[in-house]
DNA sequence: TTACATTTGACAATAACTGTCAAGTAAATT
DNA sequence: AATTTACTTGACAGTTATTGTCAAATGTAA
């Protein structure tokens, strides 16, 4: 399986481009986009927003892998991730079909 | 749909229980447990370990519902949220049937 | 060697988390 | 009415997490 890292670098890569271009992109020091590539720092969601753009991924898509890789990783360890998901998923469909209260 | 908070003041009230009485058995100001209860704070981990014991709720069922509350919390704004979902769904079963490595 | 790309680790600024405390409100009791 | 009790509120503080900088180290290719 994919981690979000591999992912962008494999794109950057494609695309024949430097740690340090991207970086500059990001308006992060390309040190800390060594280390996203590695999975040694998470991206920030704004990092994930601008990646999308200079590596031309489908935006959606890196946003999905970026934020289900953070879920997945704050409950592998329980015993009940399953089903947390799945609670997990009617709690935003409730939450989606009903107005937010402010 | 109920939150966590309301489930735990709920359960409280049952069981007659005063906001000091419980917090002191969580180890926390009542303030906080107060807070916690209307969901303008979220319980740690630790809490949720205490507040399953001392309420007698099933212990996997109430982290199920704080777990579940925190990320349909921070990815219900998001307009793929299901397929987030869905993708860390496929993450975690992955982590689960492979080693970790070290 | 020199030059360039990446990696590493120490550090710093800021934000988020988790709790304390004291003062406030509201309702019931004396 | 005054007191008591339960809860709420907001300011604050300590700790940890997040997000980035920087300089030096490493790897790689001319």
């Amino acid at each position: 399986m994919e981690t979000v890292g591999q992912i962008i670098r494999a794109k950057r890569e494609t695309l024949r481009l430097l740690l340090r271009q991207v970086a500059a992109y990001l308006d992060i020091d390309q040190a800390v986009l060594s280390k996203i590539e590695r999975n040694e720092r998470k991206p920030s969601k704004e990092n994930i927003i601008r990646l999308a753009e200079i590596l031309k991924f489908d935006k959606d898509e890196l946003m999905i892998q970026f934020m289900s890789d953070k879920i997945a990783y704050e409950i592998a360890a329980e015993d009940c991730a399953e089903r947390v998901l799945k609670v997990a998923e009617k709690k935003v469909k409730y939450l989606k079909t009903h107005p937010i209260k402010n």
